[in-house]
RNA sequence: UACUAAGUAGCUCAGUGGUAGAGCAGUUGACUGUUAAUCAAUUGGUCAUAGGUUCAAAUCCUAUCUUGGUCUCCA
């Protein structure tokens, strides 16, 4: 019997016709009838489902009638090609068997969850098209940054996550310690002493890899991190993760025209790919997430991005038809208001905004001349 | 941090002062090709919590809790 994964028959289903093959999956919906009935069938390894028809021969046909949306199956059966039905081929059973029943109260339904509801069951949520969608990109999305530098000869450099260094402009940090919090050691000064601390020091978790990355830039020119990085900042919003990953180009005898090259190429390598690799889900988005998404993706992978002095922002900005809620005048750091109306009303591309007044910027920044 | 909206069946929601509701899910049945199948029946309620106003509160008022959105911060 040959075992395959739902994602091989998709890909080539025309191969498959009329061999017998073994399947295994999560019910994701059982429409029974009198006579014979359907069953879908999610194996993880693709996004779609797989249609699987039973018929009343089958000797546990009464039973089949009864498996509940999320019970594990193992289905042997032939593949059919139906070019007339909304599914280009399907498996019709010739043995169904129940390898784990599934409850009465599961509570994923095959209709809309809020996500507020799916983060109550979250060790159920992976089995949702919408988690499946998200973390089968997201992992997409990590090769092909991998992908992108590598290609290039980048040194990958793994910076620490836990460290006594902070970094430029960032923001709290959560502090890693091994000192028992209901009896903190006091020093002479009546101060934390850290001599007893694990590492002997204060230490906390990463906040960016960026420190590492310059130093490892002056010895392999060419490096990236990539990896998680810890804010404690109190903002509730959406964008605001106090555990995110981040991407940290470092290369050395490049100027600001060469960084900005470089930004762009990734950005648009990295939509490329996933919009390859990953049609179904990022037409799953389209369709359910965010109305337009691949529209917007197409029209950036074709368009150039706009290089703009800050003095030349702040111009479009004061003559621009509409009222900010921050007041625009030269010095002042750009607000997201600004910002969004450069990108969606102005340029309607992404822009690079580049030689910022240096009064704004950190210390380490290279100063034009 | 501030502002704002919401919390009613397992889920998604309707119900703005007078008997607690619908669709889906579950259960039972019908159905000869379904596509989040359809049809019939049926189980299921501390209306977030506490207090107040009223003859009468899911509905009006106050406080608290929880969640969403926007702002701020930041990336």
């Amino acid at each position: 019997m040959k075992k395959v994964v739902i994602r091989q028959i998709y890909r080539d289903f025309k191969n498959y016709e009329n061999q017998v093959l073994e399947i295994t999956g999560w019910a994701r919906s059982n429409r029974a009838q009198k006579q014979f009935g359907f069953l879908m069938i999610n194996d993880g390894s693709f996004f779609e489902s797989i249609q699987v028809v039973y018929e009343e021969n089958l000797e546990n046909f009464k039973e089949i009638q009864k498996y509940r949306v999320g019970s594990a199956l193992k289905i042997i059966g032939t593949v059919n090609l139906t070019p007339n039905a909304k599914q280009p081929f399907e498996i019709k059973a010739q043995e169904v068997i129940l390898v784990g029943d599934c409850p009465e109260d599961y509570p994923i339904q095959p209709k809309r969850h809020t996500r507020e509801f799916l983060r109550e069951v979250a060790h159920l949520r992976p089995r949702t098209n919408l988690f499946s969608a998200v973390f089968r990109v997201r992992s997409l999305t990590a090769h092909a940054i991998h992908t992108f530098f590598q290609d290039r000869g980048f040194v990958y450099v793994h910076a620490p996550i836990i460290t006594a260094s902070d970094a430029e402009g960032a923001g709290e940090m959560f502090r890693v310690t091994t000192l028992d919090l209901h009896n903190v050691p006091k020093n002479e000064e009546k101060n934390i002493d850290y001599k007893q601390d694990f590492f002997g020091k204060s230490t906390n978790l990463t906040v960016s890899g960026q420190l590492e990355a310059e130093v490892f830039a002056l010895a392999f020119r060419d490096v990236y991190t990539f990896g998680p990085t810890f804010r404690a900042e109190l903002s509730n919003t959406y964008k605001h993760a106090a555990e995110f990953w981040m991407i940290e180009p470092e290369i050395a005898f490049a100027d600001l025209l060469d960084d900005m090259n470089l930004a762009e190429d990734m950005v648009k390598f990295i939509i490329q790919y996933v919009i390859e690799k990953a049609p179904e889900e990022m037409q799953f988005f389209d369709e359910f997430v965010q109305k337009g998404l691949l529209n917007r993706l197409n029209t950036l992978l074709k368009s150039k991005f706009h290089r703009c002095d800050y003095s030349e922002a702040i111009e479009i900005l004061k003559k621009a038809p509409k009222q900010f809620e921050n007041k625009v005048e030269w010095g002042i750091d750009l607000a997201s208001e600004h910002e969004r109306y450069l990108t969606d009303e102005y340029f309607k591309a992404p822009v690079f905004v580049i030689n910022y007044p240096k009064e704004i910027k950190a210390i380490n920044w290279w100063i034009s001349t």
